[in-house]
DNA sequence: TGGGGTTCAGTGACGTTGTCACCAAACATC
DNA sequence: GATGTTTGGTGACAACGTCACTGAACCCCA
């Protein structure tokens, strides 16, 4: 966490019974070489903007944190910022009319939640929702400061155009994927991406019919088949990868 | 078509076997009030650019036609322009690896295909598509011009931003449809959308598997079934709804 | 004008995925 | 330990995807 000085304002906040807190971003006076160390440097495509929109940035943006499980934005609830994540993911879903939900993509430490910008600066609704999975600590950047960046920086207009042209990648990929590609290999790339390194995966059949947009009864159906073949080991809960190697395979088939 | 005074520049062109012409566009001498009246009155979006942006856009701009069934932008080829479509439509699809393909979305007339300007000012390249359906005249933006005017002017902004929700929002909707629909209700509505009003739909089976993302063999069954019920007559290459009512009701439902 | 190639559509069998109704085990709470 | 909730298992069936194959409609050109 950031120091703050002086007294943390509280505001109203995202969901009404959710508080967020907002502090204004300070300046941490470590300087390297002669330059001031900031959040800025942890996203790459920032690093290079010029000294003057640095300040500008800094002084305009507030760091904001909300807690597990907070839903930044949905349905009706547009975002007035944009933000930049310090700390924790995002998951942006979609739920249809039937209750069923599908996980489009997560924004993760260091990136940012840049499709929002689309309708911050347009007026549509989304039909996706953002929702925090573990405590988050973002940068907002308000409406007309992103604006403003985007007209005077060209660094920050790489910026934010390589973040879209990231995210609509993933968008494509994930109706090629929806479309085309078979269940069992989903499943076993969404382990093995889940996992990320280590033996046990902790999430519910339903979560992960989630993560695929499916049914839980056909993660059900599938992990068994996992099971079965000796490649996992299921307790309430959690999914342990006793035979990695097979899954690797097949998730690249 | 613009009139054009001069000779005609070919350029070389997108695919190798397809030559497009690119003409200077020049202001054609119909005042609108204090007013020249271009392709620019096209663009709801872009009619308060100010006169300044308004003629720098006109000067540094093309109008390009490329004949029907040209590739426009597609792995390996990324766009060097932002294209304005002024006539004609082009399909924006993807293709699987199993050789399987679906369409993304549709640039009509009066829109842009400002997606693209993503991977345009980034580096990545599309694994998208974009076709031309018909003969297509379009406004060609360099990336250079694009990022002075996204630079200069907050109405450029709103456009482009704007056009962009749109396309995000339509790609949100795809993902839903194909995870969530049932293929009669999706298949309904295609037909009712490429009707268009009228009462026969030009489209082979396989032209609206690709439409939906499915196989030949789900949509001939289909039909077959919409045939049985009264709703339509086929014959090769052509559907005629007889009976657009319940086709409308299944749609919306 | 009629052969020959190509495109388009129809068919049946079968595997995979989605849906529904219901049950049982594991866990949380008091 | 009784109770309610969450999680996972099961079987039957419907919907969709895949494959191999067939025949009809169309095009072209000698």
């Amino acid at each position: 966490m950031l120091p703050v000085f002086g007294n943390i304002p509280k505001y109203s906040c995202i969901r009404d019974n959710f508080l967020l807190h907002q502090f204004r971003c300070i300046l941490i006076s470590v300087s390297k070489g002669d330059r001031v160390l900031s959040w800025i440097d942890q996203f790459p495509g920032l690093s290079r903007l010029p000294e003057g929109i640095r300040t500008y940035l800094l002084n305009e943006s507030k760091i904001v944190t909300v807690p597990a499980n907070t839903v930044i934005f949905g349905p009706g609830k547009s975002p007035e910022n944009l933000l930049l994540l310090l700390d924790g993911t995002v998951r942006v879903q979609q739920t249809s009319d039937t209750g069923r939900e599908i996980v489009l993509y997560r924004v993760h430490a260091g990136e940012s939640c840049v499709l929002t910008t689309a309708c911050l600066l347009a007026y549509e609704d989304y039909s996706a929702e953002g929702i925090a999975e573990t405590e988050t600590r973002a940068v907002a950047i308000p409406r007309a400061v992103f604006d403003k960046l985007v007209s005077d920086s060209i660094e920050f207009r790489q910026f934010v155009f390589t973040a879209y042209s990231k995210r609509i990648t993933d968008l494509f990929m994930v109706i090629e994927e929806i479309a085309f590609q078979k269940l069992d290999i989903r499943l076993a790339h969404k382990l093995i991406e889940l996992a990320a390194g280590a033996e046990t995966v902790s999430a519910t059949h339903q979560k992960l019919a989630v993560e695929l947009g499916t049914a839980r009864e056909v993660i059900s159906r599938q992990l068994q088949e996992f099971q079965r073949r000796g490649w996992i080991e299921q307790s309430r809960g959690t999914i342990r990868l006793i035979e990695p190697a097979p899954l690797v395979k097949l998730a690249q088939s």
